[in-house]
DNA sequence: CAATTGTTGCAACCCAGTTTCAACTAGTAC
DNA sequence: GTACTAGTTGAAACTGGGTTGCAACAATTG
């Protein structure tokens, strides 16, 4: 088989195999966007950039791949505020959480750790009894750039 | 004009004409029937109660007044861990912002006021230089009803 | 390498939300 | 009250992200 299977395995992919899995030259491929994105990327631009790699890729595969990924938390969906209209965007799930700060004006996304947000979390999962498998905490407003003219 | 403008004018309406927009019947309609809400409504929901009051409503007109009280921060759309698809739900936008907790397993939704939370949007307004306009955020997980099971 | 079972691509579909535009109406001016 | 005008409404058509049904196909297992 003269198939590409020379990159690296890369995380998902070992992780979404060591799940007993079915590892295809689709999934392959789009596992490797997702992986070497270094933005925010919605569907129709990981679609994009896979057909890059394989012109035969379907919208259908990249959504059902998404849902997989997801599902199996190996990735988070975001919303960004909408700043974009109705779009999902994806990012591998990280090792710590972190807060998404969206620039109303020049629509720039920022990432923020932060320990109080990990004692937050603490504090849900004590006071409320729950459980927590995901979180998201987005946060709109104006950036240091965009901010001065303001008040 | 024998109108049933009887309703008592309920903030929200105090609010937009406060700003100089027009009150027409239908934005008085909507206007109650999300002041009056005791859950969170999406807009499919907002559309079948205002037309229980007047049944010529379009869905059109939901959709353009629900953008409206967003616009104007009156509101706040949550997507509540797209439990329920992509649906929007929305809710007056609270004197203190508070988290929801949506359970993955029976889909109910909690609520959540921190003063941890607060200090996290002090510290992101501090150490990011970022001027926060909204906030959402929401935690998906399994509540005290639906976790014993589990782990 | 044949069997099996999950995956793919295509086409058709679904549904939340938006646009266009002519008819209308709230607020204001007279 | 009447007229004016700019903003609002409703109906229909449209957009776009995402899903479903199904026949062809390919990754694993023995």
């Amino acid at each position: 088989m003269p198939l590409p299977q020379t990159e690296a395995p890369g995380r998902l992919q070992a992780e979404l195999m060591s799940r007993g899995l079915r590892m295809t030259h689709q999934r392959r491929t789009i596992l490797s966007v997702v992986e070497t994105a270094q933005q925010h990327l919605d569907a129709s631009q990981i679609l994009r950039r896979a057909r890059k790699i394989d012109p035969q890729i379907d919208r259908v595969t990249v959504y059902r791949t998404l849902k997989l990924l997801k599902r199996h938390g190996l990735i988070d969906e975001l919303d960004l505020m909408h700043l974009q209209g109705e779009k999902h965007f994806y990012e591998r799930r990280p090792q710590r959480d972190h807060i998404h700060m969206a620039c109303l004006r020049c629509g720039k996304i920022a990432e923020f750790e932060s320990d109080l947000f990990d004692r937050l979390k603490g504090q849900i999962q004590r006071d409320c009894q729950f459980h927590i498998v995901v979180t998201r905490l987005e946060v709109g407003g104006y950036c240091a750039h965009c901010r001065p003219s303001n008040a």
